[in-house]
DNA sequence: CGCTTAAGGTTCATTATTTGAACCATAGCT
DNA sequence: AGCTATGGTTCAAATAATGAACCTTAAGCG
């Protein structure tokens, strides 16, 4: 791996820590010899992407990164072009929505509006999504070209809870029905008594870069209730990527082709080489 | 340089430009091989920290950051990275100084350093301040958009002694004079007795977050004080700013001079697009 | 106290990664 | 067609990254 995937991934990892870490432990999670792993940190510092505690010596993130997310957020606000259908959606579903953004080969959630009634499905703001247990991770695949369902099911898939479905074939067989119908569905995947469906908000070539989800206990949501927060879900994801994106020719609104719509003929050699991770 | 510093000036370098740029722009601006460069880009686009538009080839700022942002402000807020400048700022000017954080519509007292000596002013944790009636309310609308002063000032103002502005054109050149000035002054407006100096902690575009004052007895406070105050309150909150959102300047190269620069945002930048957190 | 342990931090010969001139591919333009 | 500009790729040469061993400090403990 490059030097440079090396220290973003020590970012990441000292990102998914609960607390700030020394130098020590640093090394070990990322598998890196302890002076190298200072080297990289001593660097990120320059650059303002870590940050060493005076007193304790500990390492946290830094403030760079907040510069740099306002910039990306002031040139493409997803967040701010997608609030407003999230929470509409919130309110006329009266039930948590969530909004997820894939980023560095993740799936992980960006905002959320808690449904207005005492009992709701919480879902925290930074929680990755597995892909083949959550609505978003489903809706997110289905959408995306078959190299990349390939990379994600190759990969052991962990067992959630008792409904998980956890074999590769399985998982695709979903994949299709989503793809069919234009929303997912997950049930009680990642959490026993959760019921959610999702809708990939996609780019104007059809590629996903996140999904809208609506989460609600399973306990007092009926399959018609399912249907139709799958198409709400669908409305906003929607009118998010048209939103997000300008007005940009809005591709095929058909569901049904929505499937792998990436490259599926021509030039495979050109695709293999800008698909590499 | 290293490499990982490299890459991390290319993506800073990125992030200064005021669109998206193409390959060998970006090569040329960074002083980088165009083989290097893209190396770099792809390498920082797998992990999330830039993005390549599918269709213009060019790059941008990836999600990324937008992750590690969220994660940094939650687990070091701006309490944490204020607290040691409000308690360095007490000491020197031997008063009480309070940090105040505008959430939800209003401006609500988060820290107080209380001056030490037996005689001074007491100010809780939590106690909202009225916009009209405090430094720390004409100091951060003095800074804000005009429709967030308008929005203040319509409301009827409340007299909370017999110094309170409650007049809007009055209130307004209170404000127009600490724009000039950079600090505001409020002599008894909330309480009889007491004068109090603020300046506000702003976000690299110029909006304001929050507001860091000092509080003191109007009968042992010269005029000259008063000012002085207000210097230090500037500078204390230049600083914080600073320090909580990372220098918007480019990166020292030299670790010698790793010294805080505080200037005053003299900016006149107009971007208001700006996100909650 | 002095010994032990563990953490942060540093050095420098060895090793693997980075580098960039030259290359190819494609698209727009005359 | 030919020209030019851009994105993207290759591979021998140059350079930067690596890590075992080392130093330093501070806490823990008989």
């Amino acid at each position: 791996m490059s030097t440079i995937g090396k220290a973003l991934s020590l970012l990441d990892t000292l990102s998914r820590l609960d607390k700030e870490a020394g130098l020590t432990d640093i090394a070990r999670l990322c598998a890196l010899d302890k002076a190298t792993a200072r080297r990289f940190l001593v660097e990120l510092e320059k650059h303002g992407f870590v940050e060493q505690d005076q007193d304790t010596r500990r390492y946290r993130i830094g403030s760079a990164p907040v510069r740099l997310a306002r910039i990306r957020e002031a040139r493409f606000p997803l967040l701010r072009v997608a609030i407003p259908f999230i929470k509409s959606l919130a309110e006329t579903a009266t039930e948590t929505v969530h909004l997820s953004e894939f980023s560095g080969g993740q799936l992980s959630t960006i905002h959320v509006e808690d449904a207005p009634r005492a009992h709701r499905i919480i879902v925290d703001v930074g929680s990755l999504l597995p892909f083949h247990a959550t609505a978003s991770g489903l809706a997110f695949l289905a959408f995306s070209p078959r190299s990349e369902i390939d990379a994600a099911l190759e990969k052991p898939l962990e067992k959630f809870t008792d409904h998980t479905v956890v074999d590769p074939r399985l998982v695709r067989n979903l994949l299709d029905e989503t793809a069919a119908r234009g929303f997912s569905i997950s049930d009680q995947g990642l959490e026993a008594g959760v019921i959610s469906t999702a809708a990939p908000i996609r780019t104007p070539t059809g590629h996903p870069i996140g999904c809208v989800a609506v989460a609600a206990p399973l306990s007092r949501t009926t399959k018609t209730a399912v249907h139709e927060f799958g198409a709400q879900a669908i409305a906003a994801a929607n009118a998010i990527s048209e939103k997000y994106y300008g007005s940009e020719r809005p591709m095929g609104t058909s569901p049904k082709s929505g499937g792998q719509i990436d490259e599926p003929h021509g030039s495979l050699a050109k695709d293999t080489r800008h698909r590499n991770r």
